[in-house]
DNA sequence: TTGTAAGCGTTATCAA
DNA sequence: TTGATAACGCTTACAA
C-alpha cells in the first residue's frame, strides 16, 4: 500500500476480517445484510468495521459487478446559469437513485466533446447525459457504436432513430415569444439566433418564422443576427436600427442584447421590447424581470435521468420526452404604439 | 458479460491479443508506447486496438495502481453562479492535468455533505476539493482521519491547523466595500451578512465592522441583518428604513435586495446604495452593473487544483493561499447628498 | 522481444 | 451459519 505515491490506507474487508477472526465472506455478507449470518457475529462485524473506519471500495465492487453507479453529464458550460441549473436537477436526482455524476464542459467544442465521451467511458460509467455540440454526428455514431447507454438533453437529431433524447418544445417557444410580440404590436422583430446546427436553436427560429407567417408578416433576413453561442456577446452584430423588438435564442443573449442597448442609450421596452428563452430568473432573483420563455428544466432533468437509468436497467421502448414551453411574462415588453417606430 | 444487466460489452486487451496472437502483455505494453515491443508487432496492435474500438479500463487500472484520476468538487449549490464559475475552472484545470471531476452539493447541510464526502470515498477520488457547510468541524473531523487528500475552498477554519484552503482576503473584501460606500458619504450601511459560522461571512462581517470603526462610524447592531444562503430572500427580512446604503453578503442576496427594494418603490442607487460580492457579472452579461468585490474566481479554483494535486503527489510543505480581493465598480453606488437622507 | 503469473478488493459459487 | 476459491481487466515483476 505505502509503496504507491499519494494514496492514503484504505481498510478492507480483510482487515475486519483479520480482526473479527472470520472471514472474507462472512465480513462482506454481514455488512451488506445478507441474513445468512448469526445475529452475535453481525454486530461484532459491524462493529469492528465502525471502530476501523471501514469504506466500501467501489472500485473493486465495480470490478467484479460490471457496474459503477456513475453517470456523467456532458454539457457545453457549466458557467452558464441554464446549464448549471439542469446539472444542478440532475446530480440532485441522480443521488436520489444511488449515482454519482461526473460533469464534464464540451465549451460547444466537437473535440472535446469527444474527450469527454472517451474519458468517461473509460472511468466506466454507466450511462451519459449529454448535451451536444451537433457541429457534425460524429461523436454520436461514435457513442451508438460503443453500445454505452444515454440520452440526449435540450437538443437531439431530428434524422436520427433509436437515440434517446429529453427536449422542450422549441418550435412553440419560438412561436410563443414572437407571437407575444406581434399581440403587442410589433412587426420589426428582430431575432438573435444561435447557430442553426443546434437543434433548439433552429426550432426556434422556425417558430419564429412560423409565428411571423401567421400573423401575415413579411419575413425578413436581415432581421435574423447569429450570436456566438460561447461567448454571448452581441454588442458587435445588434444592428443600430430597424426593429422595435428583440427575440433572443437565450436569456444570457437578452440580457446581454438589452446592456448594449442601454449602452447605446436606448430604453428596455420603451425604444426595444426583448423577450428571452429559458426563463433563468425562476432560479436566479435579478432586479429587473426579464420577459422569457419557460422551459421547465427540473422536469426535463428528472425525466432525462430517469430514461438514462431505465436504459441502463435494460427497458425498452422507451419514449422520447418533449418539455412543454411557456410564456413567463416579464417587464420588457411593452405595446408598440409607444415606441419609437 | 451479457449475464450482468444494463453492461455494455467492452473490448479488453485479452480480446485484441486473441485477435493478434500475441500476449495480454505485449498488447498492454505496445497501446501503452512501452518501447521493448517490435514495431511490426505494434502497429498490428495499435490497428486491431482501432478496428475493435478499444478503451482501456479505468477501472481495472485503478484497482491495479491504486489510484482512479479523478478528484471530487463537493460545494453548496452548482446552480449558484458563484459555484459554477468556480467548478468550470476546476474542471478546466483538473482535465488539463489528466483528472476527472465528481460533482456533488451539499445544498449547505452537514448530513449531505457527509454522505458526498463518503459516496466520493468509496468511489476511490485521488482527492476532494470541498466548500465546507462549517455548521460544525465533524466533517472535516472525518476527513482527516481518512487521510484522503483535500483542500477547502473559500472557507476555512482558522482554528484547525494542518488543513489546507484557497481562500480569497474576505476581510479586506468587506472592510473595501464598506470604505466605499462611506467615502461616498453614507454612515447607515446596513449588512446583508450570511450565517456568522461560514468563514467568509464572519470575515467579511469583520472587515465592515473594522471600517466603521478606522472611520469613526458607530457600529449598530440592528443593521445586522442575516439572510439564509440557501433561499437568497430578503424580501421578509429588509428593513423599510433606517439605511441609505446595503452591503450584501453576496451578488446574489444584492440582486435579490434590489429587486425587493424596487418592488418598494424605492430606486437605486437614488434612495439607496449596494455593493454586493464576487463580481459575477465580471462572466455573466447583465444589463445593470452591481457595484461588487472580485474575488478572482479563476485563480483561486487553478489554485485549489493545483494544492491538491500536490497533496496527491505527495508534496509537503503546501503553503495555503490568499487571494486578493478588490472593489469592482458599478452604477449602484452614489454619493449620499443625493439621496434622503 | 515476448510470455507467464501474481495481485489489487470485492462478490458469487460452491462446499463444509 | 461459515469458509475457500475463482473471477472481474489491468499492470508489474520476472522468466524465457
Amino acid at each position: 500500500m505505502e509503496k504507491r505515491k499519494g494514496l492514503h490506507k484504505q481498510v478492507r474487508l480483510k482487515d475486519i476480517a483479520n480482526k473479527t477472526g472470520y472471514s472474507i465472506n462472512t465480513v462482506s455478507h454481514a455488512l451488506r445484510g445478507i441474513d445468512d449470518i448469526g445475529e452475535e457475529t453481525r454486530n461484532l462485524i459491524l462493529k469492528t468495521a465502525q471502530e476501523l473506519g471501514y469504506v466500501q471500495n467501489s472500485i473493486a465492487k465495480s470490478m467484479r459487478l460490471g457496474y459503477t453507479k456513475t453517470i456523467a453529464v456532458i454539457i457545453g458550460d457549466i458557467s452558464n446559469p441554464h446549464f448549471a441549473i439542469i446539472t444542478k436537477e440532475i446530480e440532485t436526482t441522480a443521488n436520489k437513485k444511488g449515482y454519482s455524476v461526473f460533469l464534464l464542459n464540451t465549451n460547444e467544442d466537437e473535440e472535446q466533446e469527444m474527450s469527454a465521451i472517451r474519458s468517461t467511458i473509460e472511468h466506466g460509467v454507466d450511462g451519459i447525459i449529454l448535451c451536444p455540440v451537433q457541429k457534425t454526428t460524429r461523436n454520436i455514431h461514435y457513442l451508438k457504436k460503443t453500445g454505452i447507454p444515454f440520452v440526449l438533453i435540450g437538443r437531439y437529431f431530428p434524422d436520427m432513430k433509436d437515440i434517446h433524447y429529453t427536449i422542450c418544445n422549441d418550435k412553440k417557444g419560438g412561436y410563443l415569444a414572437t407571437e407575444y410580440l406581434i399581440k403587442h404590436g410589433h412587426k420589426k422583430i428582430l431575432m438573435l439566433s444561435g447557430p442553426t446546427h443546434i437543434s433548439s436553436s433552429k426550432e426556434r427560429l422556425e417558430g419564429y418564422r412560423a409565428a411571423l407567417e401567421d400573423y401575415g408578416i413579411e419575413f425578413d433576413e436581415s432581421r435574423i443576427i447569429f450570436v456566438p453561442v460561447t461567448e454571448m456577446d452581441c454588442s458587435k452584430v445588434l444592428p443600430q436600427d430597424g426593429y422595435t423588438a428583440i427575440f433572443a435564442f437565450s436569456d444570457l443573449i437578452a440580457w446581454n442584447a438589452w446592456k448594449v442597448l442601454r449602452k447605446r442609450g436606448k430604453s428596455v421596452p420603451g425604444d426595444v421590447s426583448i423577450i428571452g428563452f429559458d426563463h433563468i430568473q425562476s432560479r436566479l432573483s435579478l432586479p429587473y424581470c426579464l420577459c422569457s420563455i419557460s422551459t421547465y428544466k427540473a422536469k426535463m432533468s428528472i425525466t432525462s435521468v430517469e430514461m438514462l437509468i431505465n436504459l441502463i436497467d435494460g427497458m425498452k421502448n422507451i419514449e422520447n420526452i418533449i418539455i412543454d414551453t411557456d410564456i413567463a411574462e416579464g417587464e420588457t415588453v411593452s405595446f408598440v404604439c409607444s415606441q419609437s417606430e
